[in-house]
DNA sequence: ATATTACTTAAAGCCGACTTTAAGGCAAGA
DNA sequence: TCTTGCCTTAAAGTCGGCTTTAAGTAATAT
């Protein structure tokens, strides 16, 4: 499979996937006789999970470190684990900052009428209060 | 209050105090005599605001709609509500991205064992199979 | 044969969101 | 008076994460 069938695949454009791959975000994908790329089912799951983890909020420069340690079978499988459940929490700490922000507009809206009032209210009253300081 | 201590108490760099004011992602703060910032409680709950929904992934250009469309009266109402509802759609979808990423993650660290027998099988399968190519 | 289309690379460019720098102003304390 | 420590601005710089460009190769259609 080509580049473009790729990038339609996982929803992540050409440009997007040669620089993961420079980027070592996803390994080396296999290339033709021509040096075209020729992606099987490996390399468009690593990329799907690439944009998954993007796609949350992931850093790319984490995603590279993450990636790097379970690709080198070298390193400790504390390490990794300890990988796994910090990202965990980064990425549920984000969420919940995600709810936050989401009540206060659900907030806002329920209370729609009401607000609008009041925010009327206090420009007529910074209005009122600037006219008195001039 | 100065800018410094507006900076403590919203957690919001006095730089980022000072860019936002600029974009008019907060509205323009009053000067005391000399020129220099006087922060009121107005004032730090608009730049807590602005935290709160960069925090959740707002971009400032939304942000900056948001907020002149809300702070000119001008505008319908219902013009209001309608962003209001879209940004919250938009957040709740980012968010459910999110879960659906921790639970990739949660998943991969209660299967932690088996996941890392696959992947050092596979690790092994391609070796060889880059052997056979050779 | 040539035009089209898809691929390749390295390098440069772009955009958002700040952050830093440079040059200076004001007020209080030693 | 002068140093300290805060403030001010405009402009330039930085960084992450791509995206675009330029120049070229290879396979296919006309």
């Amino acid at each position: 499979m080509n580049i473009k069938e790729a990038s339609q695949i996982t929803g992540v454009p050409a440009s997007t996937i040669r620089y993961y791959e420079k980027e070592h975000i996803i390994p080396a994908v296999d290339r033709n006789k021509s040096g075209v790329r020729d992606f099987d089912d490996h390399a468009i799951r690593r990329i799907s999970f690439a944009k998954k983890m993007r796609d949350a909020g992931m850093e790319i420069s984490t995603l590279k470190q993450y990636i790097n340690l379970f690709d080198n079978v070298e390193n400790s499988e504390d390490e990794q684990l300890a990988l796994l459940v910090e990202q965990k929490r980064l990425m549920e700490e984000k969420r919940d900052k995600m709810n936050d922000a989401i009540d206060h507009l659900a907030h806002k809206i329920d209370n729609f009428d009401t607000h609008m009032l009041r925010i009327e209210n206090e420009l007529r009253t910074m209005k009122a209060n600037k006219k008195e300081r001039l």
